[in-house]
DNA sequence: AAAAATAATGAATGGCTATTCATGCTTACC
DNA sequence: GGTAAGCATGAATAGCCATTCATTATTTTT
């Protein structure tokens, strides 16, 4: 989408603008109305960077980013390989756009289900279960993050100390919340607890990718691991 | 030290039996008696193998195996290219070699820590002290670990499946001794929690290693992990 | 101290694959 | 139905880097 509208106003601008007679405006002006909010160009190209996308998070996700081809990834996107390089830069901005796009999404989600609730018991408990959740639903982007958030390029560790962070840091407010209230240890820090939660949560995931014999349903998981979260920093009522 | 043995057995069998004189046999019993346990070429060898281990705990730690060169490995070992060769069948087989030597080694240290105690409250504190400690102690081996315990290429798996679970069932073992002696509430299924504790320690690794500004001291993380962890796992007393 | 055996070197090789680009194809408009 | 603009293609390019190997150095043996 970015670099379509890019590529609209580059067109415009490269065009002198003497050669804006009537017809020329008239066709701008039908462009702007039909094309690009719902034309058909336009669909298509989303089309494709989404297929591209999903096919990307397959390839990575089972083969990690540095054994992934990109003529794995066009093949799985039923794509020739050049046209990948139509809807990213490189192979590494596939990867970035991934996380930029899923770890958004799942921000957001997870935000509002938090909004439903006032308790940060419950909260911790609706925490654990949407990042599992994740690794059911999303198998395959489930394994990439798995795979390359821990993967040690110094470029990768700037991107990471921004987006992931974010992610985790909700797990930290939660403590905080519920210290406040009175609901958890106070003595405790927040900034491990939510490290050991995110691991324990993270631990999990990679349990469930690794094995294909999941022995315990999603919720008795969830179940568990905040239950022992909860009575260990929970002061005792 | 392996491949040296089989070295020396291929000198010995390809040799015919014929001319194993009274001089070679001299030679021989002196080779086997001063120069395989200590001779000078021995030690040589070992040396460079080590120093070569080494070197690569640093370069795959900081970089990833996969962005690690083997010239930069050489590099740091002081050793020409190609000598790497020498003592290595190829990038990877480094790898897999650091894995089942420092990992044993870690293995026979905790269970002799463990073996001390009884208690398996404070073995799961005494594991968790142990495996924080590898990660200021040894800090290229754990970003090693932390790196490519995950990177996902089905030979890593299979290895991965071998070694790495003697290590975490560890902690299932002491889990499951403490249901046993009525210490730790019995529902709660070992499979489950050993992960969980793994991940949480395993976060705080990540944690450490990511931020040079450490705010927590090694024994409160360790202490504060497994304190939250027993509280959450112990029955009431 | 020469010869033989072993070890180390690093430049050259070769394979691999991300990326490019000349070409052909589709679509949108007149 | 012809034309132009934008798209898609995939073979060719180009760079990287693990691995090899002819050569040199070192050590051991006689």
């Amino acid at each position: 989408m970015n670099s379509h509208s890019l590529f609209f106003f580059y067109y415009l601008t490269a065009s002198p603008a003497i050669h804006i007679i009537r017809n020329e405006f008239l066709f701008i002006l039908f462009f702007l109305l039909f094309l690009l909010p719902s034309g058909h160009t336009y669909v298509k190209k989303a089309d494709k960077h989404q297929k591209i996308l999903v096919a990307a998070t397959k390839v990575f996700g089972s083969k990690g980013f540095f054994s992934a081809r990109i003529s794995d990834i066009a093949k799985e996107a039923k794509v020739a390989d050049g046209t990948i390089y139509l809807y990213f830069h490189n192979k590494y901005d596939i990867l970035l756009t991934l996380f930029e796009e899923e770890i958004a999404k799942l921000i957001v989600d997870i935000k509002a289900a938090l909004a439903q609730e006032e308790d940060p018991r419950r909260k911790l408990y609706i925490f654990a279960l949407h990042h599992l959740k994740l690794v059911i639903e999303k198998k395959e982007l489930a394994e990439v993050l798995q795979m390359e958030l821990r993967q040690s390029s110094d470029s990768v560790k700037e991107y990471r100390i921004t987006k992931f962070v974010d992610y985790v840091n909700i797990i930290s407010g939660i403590i905080h919340q519920g210290q406040k209230s009175g609901i958890f240890r106070p003595e405790l820090k927040p900034g491990i607890i939510k490290r050991a939660f995110f691991g324990a949560l993270d631990e999990m995931s990679r349990l469930w990718i690794l094995n294909s014999d999941h022995a315990y349903t999603i919720d008795d998981t969830a179940d568990e691991i905040s239950s022992i979260f909860l009575n260990g920093i929970s002061l005792p009522a």
